[in-house]
DNA sequence: AGCTAATCATTAGCCATGCTAATATATTTA
DNA sequence: TAAATATATTAGCATGGCTAATGATTAGCT
């Protein structure tokens, strides 16, 4: 077959177009698989995120919050209104820069968000437990390299 | 350190955790990259992905469309309806049970979503470009263990 | 100092996409 | 054949994305 005569030298290139299908297919499956869990705490996909980079991410700014979420301010100010009308997080002007408001997790927050991430875990827990030790450590990795490359380039 | 001591006797149950919180943030940077791809067709996230199962998994019916997404079929009538009105696929009665409609994509919508794929790989590749060989080969390996385990669809 | 420009957040209003409930039509079953 | 079931659509609600416009504050320039 070809692709076997050729695969040595051709790993780089057309590894990578399958190494990004695959792993663009795999993100969607995996995250479907969990989103069952964010329902469950009573709270969108929006807001649910957000409350996470809050509570794990200590307070920070509406402007700051919406670009680690790569969402536009008028957005998040909407997502944040939501989550204060729900008592999970609250505004505070900053006084250091009376323009811009800090968003904490209120205790509620950071209770549901807390539960939230462990019944999602739970669930990938579940299914990364069919695995041997070697594919985990091998998991672990990519998601190392993955997390670089993710971070680093914001294109 | 608590973790350093234990971390030997723990690395399967810690390992877990720290693997599956992992994959979980990075599948959601991975897939807001890729989205910025989608909108360049002109046609939104669920129109992409929908059309992209019928472009690539062949005519099939509504329902079925429905369940591949993983949506209500209402939701999938509206999506239907508005790739239609883009003529990018085309609804024909199923004569076997004229309850059901099959849905076949257009050669303008086959065309739109092959360059889309294209850019969208494009796009991951381009990233993982600045990668060595060793850490392709990881990201591949860990590609086919998360399909492995992801197709099996046991909600 | 004072005027202008830039920045931060919000509001208003658009569109896409998720849902449930209700409906029309066709098929299956009793 | 009549009743039950299945398929798709329509209607209506909520969430979450965006841009444009506004108000408030700060930064910068002369």
């Amino acid at each position: 077959m070809v692709i076997l005569i050729t695969r040595e030298r051709m790993t780089k290139e057309l590894g990578f177009e399958e190494v990004a299908r695959s792993l663009h297919s795999n993100a969607i499956h995996l995250l479907r698989r969990v989103r069952t869990e964010d329902s469950a705490m009573g709270i969108g996909p929006a807001q649910a995120s957000a409350l996470s980079v809050v509570v794990f991410g200590g307070p920070l700014t509406l402007n700051e919050l919406a670009g680690a979420e790569q969402v536009r301010p008028p957005t998040m100010s909407r997502v944040v209104e939501a989550l204060v009308r729900e008592g999970l997080v609250r505004r505070q002007i900053n006084n250091e820069d009376r323009r811009s408001v800090k968003i904490f997790a209120t205790d509620k927050g950071a209770k549901i968000m807390h539960e939230g991430r462990n019944r999602r875990e739970k669930r990938l827990i579940k299914l990364l437990s069919q695995l041997g030790t070697d594919e985990i450590r091998c998991l672990g990795r990519a998601a190392r390299i993955l997390s670089r490359i993710l971070v680093t380039d914001h294109a």
